[in-house]
DNA sequence: CATCTTTGCTGAGTAAGCTCATATTTGAGT
DNA sequence: ACTCAAATATGAGCTTACTCAGCAAAGATG
């Protein structure tokens, strides 16, 4: 077997491998692109191969449907909106308000292009969940009730189960409150405020 | 201007208005039919129309899209547990057994064929709210949350309001409960335990 | 370097939901 | 009964996400 050489950090990366992955960022990059200029349902996948410079057929080989080409490109900003709101979390003592504070950067994150980020969450509920993309965005809404249970815990008198619960439910609300066609012309703070008030109802009895 | 022969009733019936009457009825009959054979899924529109005995192009007359389809379908079916639910909830006295009263039929229905009633709460949450059947599917949840505000409202220390407020978090839950992939291959059961458990720490805090 | 195997890429082709120009049917006026 | 306008039906055709049989590149072997 050919030892390939190992730079630095020491995993062996040959060309293939190389390859791969700066295919990959240039579809990501192109798709990122395209998806925040025209959203989502107005670009079609072949555009999206030719910015990437890829063959048609090559995009589906790392992302199994356009489904999954939202995810991969929505979920770092996420990630960033989930950080964001974890970090203000521990500096608001309201049991409220804290939750709030990491509700209010995901709502913001996935209204910043209404549509795609209403397709990004019909993909989590409805997409295949044995796909790449899907499990890290499935993470990432576990990982947000966790830091929501985090806060309900501070308050003794909830236990740990019960903030889990409390925590899941939470997650439904801002579901429901950011996909409902109902509320898609209003603006995040109104969507912010719908869910506090169910929020609010939900832990302050 | 001729005068339509008028029935009993009073309403001018011409033969137009029969016709497209009669064709809604095979085409609803179709679809049914079908989609609970092998799921929404597994059914072309092409197929509907065959069996409905009308061309590919007139269904979308009288639905604009196939998930407008199931929703005309699948609405008659929601509306039946939904009654069902209400009658026993009115005999059941305990408050969370009595919403659950409600809840269950709507999940069994919905469970019926799990790939149509997960495609179902898609329709509801992400189609077009302009279409009639989806207005339809839209009330019906509405009515949902009337009923089951009704239940809670039973209990004195719960307001009108706050009773509205945690209807619609129940709502969120059933809705999410029944659409999540990670409860796919879940009998109703488990999906009712589930509900249960999260509406108990909601109700009875 | 020559050969072979494995992995990855490609774009023409397929399927299916939906559209739209054209044709048909209905009903009103005369 | 005849004519005209409006409503309704039709299916060939379009769009677009996705597939797959064949091809190319990378890496292993001797």
């Amino acid at each position: 077997m050919r030892v390939v050489v190992m730079a630095g950090g020491g995993q062996r990366v040959g060309r293939r491998e190389r390859n791969k992955q700066e295919k990959l960022e240039r579809i990501t990059a192109a798709a990122r692109e395209l998806f925040a200029e025209r959203g989502v349902d107005e670009v079609t996948t072949q555009e999206i191969a030719d910015k990437a410079d890829i063959g048609a057929g090559t995009l589906f080989l790392y992302a199994k449907t356009k489904g999954e080409l939202l995810l991969l490109v929505q979920n770092s900003t996420y990630a960033e909106a989930l950080a964001q709101g974890k970090a203000d979390a521990e500096r608001v003592p309201d049991e409220l308000e804290a939750v709030m504070s990491i509700v209010r950067p995901v709502v913001e994150c996935n209204r910043k292009q209404v549509d795609n980020g209403r397709t990004y969450l019909r993909e989590i509920v409805f997409g295949d969940p044995q796909e790449p993309h899907h499990r890290d965005a499935l993470l990432l809404t576990v990982q947000t009730e966790q830091a929501i249970a985090e806060v309900l815990r501070r308050n003794d008198r909830i236990g740990a189960d019960e903030a889990a619960t409390l925590a899941h439910i939470v997650s439904a609300i801002m579901f429901v409150s950011m996909a409902a066609t109902i509320n898609l012309a209003n603006p995040v703070d109104d969507v912010v405020r719908e869910i506090r008030d169910q929020v609010r109802v939900l832990i302050s009895r």
